[in-house]
RNA sequence: GGGCCCGUAGCCUAGUACGGAUUAAGGUGUCGGCCUUCGGAGCCGGAGAUCGUGGGUUCAAAUCCCACCGGGCCCGCCA
């Protein structure tokens, strides 16, 4: 027999005949939800119910009472998985497993199922974008955006597995000033080839280049306040030129060569400031040279992305470009159609979008978990001169994928909870109720560095690409420290994974609604909790396995009665649950927790207990089909969030 | 000022969506053990917690409600 779940299997047995004994013995009580609890302690059981403490109230007597009579009239009989079924404690419902029935059930299921054990399918099935990543093509991702494409990625992968039809989608933000300052930089280099990894070599120039064109203004408008004689203002000024400078002095010792080019090609320009806002417009224009400039130096620093992220596995289906959102006519139209409906406004030339009125007309706020009181404010569309700004033209990027997706997840950060919800709001605005409410905005927490701010004006930030060279560098001390007999070739190879993993594993690790502050020490952590620990663990199954030599074959299941091998069994059986919550919940940490538990329980097992060398051949037998569901458990969880199962490290 | 998020041993984290069992679960650090057979990236044991504070709801609260405190973020014709 094989069950794709089989702990939700018993579940559903213990469900039905709790439900059946209640309608027996209760007749006038209209049937409650039931819903079964984990144990605290294996002693109590497998599952739980404490209805009787409700069921005691509608009939005036004690839960115990009750619980004595439902248990009295459930008939286990025609049921497989339940053994016995004991009432306990102040009115709790114990249900016990048969375990000989239950082992065998939930070790051949996965025996048979293998690298598919636990991914069970939604009966849902949908087309699903997610998009993660989009860092802007400015500069290195630093390790504050990496928790992004570490939680996506992991999202995209549950999703998967889940049976949906998934698309990673990464938007380029290239139409923001930002793109122009670098583009100019870029320009004003004579647009040079990269000396060195692409994204850092614009990273670099998009650093200075924002500083002397900061500088440059800051001057500017110190002139204007000497002119006007406004104390106030200039001494503002002044302070901001100050903060400037010494960022400055900053770069120009970091990199005095290119600091030294781009001060005199700047210092050309009589207002580089004017010049970078020409060169924004005529992009938005779609004039060819500036499409042609921006797209390139745009284009460098993804090409460095794509390497970064191909080290952590990490790839995309699709790069849409928000400028060409733009140079089509769908902002246009989404303008058009929100100017006419009565959620625009007017103000100061400018147009304005009623996010409350929209809640209040169409009644959202408690449906988007918002107090009544709470007014949310309006959002800026188009600026005087008629550009557009970021969430209107993110309204135009939503509608576009809903064209080819039922639901759309956007992993972005926290920060941006506002701009998502006025966004949301415009759907419903639009009359697009439905693609609202498969709207999601996956908002994660940040990342910070102890001490400092992270600051990509000021150059300020620790690269993922550092990271992850330390991170594989650190693991290669270990395994040269660890397994000096292995070759130069496998050090390699299993420095990267491991390294590698132990990045992924602690980004993924913590909650994403909870910030991380960086350390070395998390990513670095080798020991307990932590990829390489899993890692480690699996490794250790396959050697056991490798060293058994053989095919299990007389396993009898009845002799795994230890108290360890039940609950490992328990954990096994409850994979599958495990990874349905983790999906339709969103939670991709609860994967790599499920790994780390299991791999603890698993540790403590082989320690204590022989697999080979068990004391008969049938026990041995049935420790090692044990050992090899642990082992396609670990791999099939580790592969959920991308991390390699080794058979050897 | 308004809104959102976070607050669990020295440090890091699980549990909070859906309230349940005398003893709040791990890790790290700390103290003490383990070449015992399958790889010590490991195992075993000890000490270590007013679950931010105060109220409330409940037979039952880390979990739900209210108020407050501490930290972060947002409230731009930035993205």
């Amino acid at each position: 027999m094989v069950s794709e779940n089989p702990f939700g299997q018993f579940r559903r047995e213990c469900e039905e005949a709790l439900a059946k004994a209640i309608k027996k013995t209760l007749p006038e009580i209209k049937a409650p939800t039931i819903t079964l609890n984990k144990t605290p302690n294996i002693e109590f059981g497998q599952l739980a119910s404490s209805i009787c403490f409700d069921l005691a109230k509608k009939l005036n007597q004690k839960p115990i009472v009750v619980a004595e009579h439902l248990v009295k009239a459930i008939d286990k009989s025609s049921f497989n998985l339940i053994e016995k079924v004991v009432f306990a404690g102040a009115g709790y419902i114990n249900f016990h497993v048969d375990f000989t029935k239950f082992s065998a059930l939930t070790l051949e299921s996965i025996k048979k199922l293998k690298y598919d054990y636990g991914f069970v399918k939604t009966a849902n099935p949908q087309k699903i974008i997610v998009e993660h990543t989009s860092v802007n093509p400015l500069h290195p991702i630093h390790i504050g955006q990496a928790r992004n494409p570490m939680l996506g990625d992991a999202l995209a992968r549950i999703l998967e597995y889940r049976g949906h039809q998934v698309s990673r989608h990464y938007y380029v933000d290239d139409v923001g000033r930002q793109s122009s300052v670098v583009a100019y930089g870029y320009q004003k280099l004579g647009r040079p080839k990269p000396t060195e990894k692409a994204d850092h070599f614009v990273g670099k120039i998009y650093t200075v280049t924002s500083c002397l064109v900061e500088i440059n203004r800051l001057k500017r408008a110190r002139e204007v306040a000497v002119a006007v004689r406004s104390a106030e203002e200039l001494v503002k000024t002044n302070k901001e030129i100050d903060e400037w400078m010494s960022i400055a002095a900053e770069l120009k010792e970091k990199f005095p060569v290119l600091f030294e080019v781009l001060m005199a090609k700047i210092g050309e320009d009589e207002n580089p400031e004017e010049e970078i806002n020409r060169l924004n417009r005529a992009y938005e224009d779609g004039e060819p040279n500036a499409k042609q400039l921006i797209r390139e130096v745009s284009d460098l620093c993804l090409e460095g992305f794509k390497e970064t992220m191909a080290r952590v596995e990490v790839s995309y289906d699709s790069w849409d470009w928000e400028s060409d959102f733009v140079w089509s006519t769908q902002v246009s139209e989404v303008m058009q159609k929100l100017k006419t409906s009565p959620f625009v406004f007017t103000e100061k030339g400018v147009l304005e979008f009623d996010a409350e009125k929209v809640a209040q007309i169409f009644k959202l706020k408690s449906k988007l978990g918002l107090s009544e009181t709470h007014e949310i404010p309006t959002l800026t569309l188009m600026r005087a001169d008629g550009t557009t700004l970021y969430t209107t033209r993110d309204v135009a990027y939503t509608l576009w994928k809903f064209g080819q997706a039922q639901k759309v997840i956007n992993v972005i950060g926290m920060e941006q909870s506002l701009a998502q919800l006025q966004l949301k709001l415009a759907l419903y605005a639009l009359g697009y109720g439905e693609f609202a409410d498969n709207f999601v905005h996956f908002a994660y927490n940040l990342v910070t560095l102890p001490g400092y701010k992270m600051s990509s004006r000021r150059g300020h930030y620790i690269t993922f690409d550092e990271v992850l060279d330390e991170a594989v560098l650190r693991a290669y001390e270990e395994v040269s420290k660890r397994s000096p007999q292995l070759s130069e070739e496998e050090k390699r190879s299993i420095a990267n994974f491991v390294g590698i993993g132990a990045v992924r594993y602690a980004l993924v690790d913590v909650d994403s609604s909870k910030p991380v502050v960086f350390t070395w020490e998390r990513v670095l952590n080798f020991e307990t909790n932590s990829a390489p620990y899993v890692q480690y663990t699996h490794a250790r199954a396959c050697s056991i396995l490798r060293k058994a030599a053989r095919e299990p074959e007389k396993p009898a299941y009845d002799l795994l009665a230890e108290r360890l091998e039940r609950e490992l069994i328990l954990n096994l059986a409850g994979f599958p649950d495990m990874f349905i919550e983790a999906t339709e919940y969103l939670k991709p940490n609860n994967i790599a927790d499920y790994a780390n538990a299991l791999a603890d329980k698993f540790n403590t097992f082989y320690n204590a207990l022989p697999v080979i060398k068990a004391d008969s051949q049938e026990l041995s037998d049935a420790r090692l089909v044990l050992t090899q569901a642990i082992q396609i458990v670990m791999h099939n969880a580790l592969n959920l969030i991308g991390i390699v199962a080794p058979e050897k490290m």
